[in-house]
DNA sequence: ATTGTTGCAAACCATTTGCATACGT
DNA sequence: ACGTATGCAAATGGTTTGCAACAAT
């Protein structure tokens, strides 16, 4: 692995969460750490093939990253407000594999995303009325 | 609702599944319909807001767009060659339920994109090697 | 005439690539 | 020295915006 790509991992641990390429560059500028952006890239690249990261998009298209618990799972995201909650269902491996397997396809790749209200916002939506 | 935006839900409705602006765009020009880049992609924020078109993201990044509320069938795409087949199970539509369910979410809506290596092309990248 | 819609070209911004420099062994 | 990693600057490509021409009522 190289150097940036163990920065990268480093500064994503520290937070935790998701962060897109020009936020962990940020972030590390200001930490002190002297690094290109065009290495956050090459790094972030590097860690995908590996899967050692997971790679998703937010509503405006800018990709974010995540350290990959190497767990696979989906999202359930609030239409309103942008809630995120992660799930994972053998079930749909599964499925996924099955229909795959049926039509005769390899190498097959899936994306789930689910999509509606969270109950926050449903409530606020029900006060309005 | 805008005369561009109507025309886009046309050719949203004809192509059944997921299609990107450029390439709405595309499939409008070259079947006759005169229209400009610039106008597909504000009809396409024009129908967001409307909530008349779902909007997700391809690996990549570019944004694909669905008319909403549509027939559910969801595709099995060939990365090579682009060959797409429908298909549709009742075991998904069931599980999203009960997982938004779980989760307090509403109005749930979702979408499942498989993508792999199709049989023939399978066979042809074994001819290579 | 006024208002809203269109489309071209230019701007924008995240991401990628080319190339020359710097690093590690 | 050699191969690799780095970073700058420029290119790329999807998306947005400014603005002037245009259509509809």
């Amino acid at each position: 692995m190289t150097k940036s790509a163990a920065k990268v991992v480093g500064v994503l641990e520290r937070a935790g969460g998701f962060a897109s390429a020009q936020e962990l560059h940020q972030l590390m500028s200001s930490q002190g750490e002297r690094i290109g952006l065009t290495s956050v890239y090459r790094a972030l690249q590097e860690l995908l093939k590996e899967n050692a990261v997971d790679l998703l998009h937010r509503h405006d298209g800018e990709a974010i990253y995540r350290i990959c618990g190497d767990g696979h799972h989906h999202h359930l995201v609030c239409k309103d407000c942008g809630r995120t909650v992660e799930i994972s269902g053998a079930a749909i491996e599964k499925w996924a594999t099955s229909v795959s397997n049926e039509h005769g396809f390899r190498n097959v790749d899936h994306s789930v995303e689910l999509f509606g209200i969270c109950s926050q916002c449903y409530g606020k939506e029900l006060e309005r009325k």
